[in-house]
DNA sequence: ATGGTGGTGATACCA
C-alpha cells in the first residue's frame, strides 16, 4: 500500500510541530504541502530529512508556496510552474516517485466572484488544465492534489443556500473550471469511496466554525484513469484540526495498492 | 450588521 496525503498547512513555520506529530502517526508515504509560506533557503529539509523524508519545495515569504515529502527517491527533476504561465505566486510543484507522478497545486483563493482574482484564478485553472493534458500523455499514473479553493458540488458544502453560485469557492464558473480537469480523464478519489455529504476539509477560523461542523470540503486528491482501480480509501483526517494553534485545514489522505504484480 | 480569527510582520494584506 502506498499512503499519499495533502495538506495545506499555513505556516509550516507555525505548524512544524504539528507535522511532525501527524508524520509520526499518519506515516505517509507522500505528503503535499501547501501555503508553506518560506523562502526555499529557510525551508526544513534537514528536520524532514531526520525524520525520513526527502524533500522539494518551491516557497516566497509571507504568502503561497508548496512542497512534496517523500520516503522514497524522487526520480526526476521537479517542476516549479506551470508551462507557459507568467506568475510570480508559488503555487505548484510536481515530482516524480517509483511509478508515481505527483502534482501539487495551490489554487489561487479568488477572494470574490467577479473580482480581478476570481479572474486571475479562472486564468490561472485553464493553463493548469492544459498543462495537466501534456502531464497525462507523459504519466499515466498522475495523483493531482492540494487545496483547489472549490468545493466540487453541494455535497461539499455545510449550507448551500450560502455557499452558492454566486459564492467564491462554489460558483458556477469555479465548478465548470474544476469539471474540465476532471474531464481530462481525472477522478475525485473521495467521491470513488464516499458518496455522502458533510465531510469537510476546511473550516474557517471565525465564529467557531469547526467546533460547529461548518466547513468545506476544498481540498482535493485527483487520479488519473490508469490510477482509479488501485484506489483503496480516501480519507480525510480531522484530529489535527483538533489540536492547539492548528491550520484551518485537515490532511486529506488516499490510499493506493501497490500495481500488480 | 459588521466583525468575527489567524499568519506575516510591523501595516495592511491575504485567506
Amino acid at each position: 500500500m502506498t499512503t499519499i496525503a495533502t495538506w495545506n498547512v499555513n505556516s509550516l513555520n507555525v505548524r512544524m510541530p504539528h507535522l511532525q506529530q501527524w508524520l509520526q502517526s499518519a506515516q505517509p508515504d507522500i505528503v503535499a504541502l501547501q501555503e508553506t509560506k518560506l523562502d526555499d533557503p529557510k525551508f526544513p529539509d534537514d528536520v524532514l530529512a531526520s525524520l525520513g523524508y526527502r524533500s522539494v519545495f518551491c516557497g516566497q515569504k509571507t504568502y503561497n508556496g508548496v512542497a512534496i515529502l517523500s520516503r522514497k527517491p524522487f526520480t526526476a527533476e521537479c517542476i516549479t510552474a506551470v508551462p507557459g504561465l507568467e506568475d510570480e505566486q508559488k503555487r505548484v510543484i510536481a515530482a516524480t516517485v517509483g511509478d508515481l507522478r505527483i502534482v501539487d497545486l495551490y489554487v489561487v483563493n479568488g477572494q470574490a466572484v467577479g473580482s480581478e482574482k476570481y479572474a486571475y484564478k479562472l486564468r490561472w485553472l485553464e493553463a493548469v488544465r492544459e498543462w495537466l493534458r501534456a502531464e497525462l500523455q507523459a504519466h499515466p499514473n498522475l495523483v493531482v492534489l492540494g487545496d483547489f479553493n472549490i468545493a466540487p458540488d453541494d455535497r461539499d458544502v455545510h449550507d448551500p443556500a450560502i455557499w452558492n453560485a454566486d459564492s467564491i469557492h462554489s460558483s458556477t464558473g469555479e465548478r465548470a473550471a474544476l469539471q474540465s480537469l476532471l474531464a481530462l480523464g481525472l477522478h475525485d478519489a473521495f467521491r470513488l469511496k464516499n458518496d455522502g455529504g458533510g465531510h469537510f476539509s476546511w473550516w474557517d477560523y471565525r465564529m467557531g466554525a469547526f467546533r460547529r461542523g461548518l466547513g468545506l470540503r476544498i481540498d482535493l486528491i485527483l487520479v488519473s484513469d490508469a490510477l482509479k482501480s488501485r484506489v483503496a480509501a480516501c480519507t480525510i483526517d480531522r484530529e489535527p484540526r483538533t489540536w492547539e494553534r492548528p491550520s484551518d485545514h485537515a490532511p486529506v489522505v488516499l490510499e493506493l495498492t501497490d500495481p500488480y504484480p
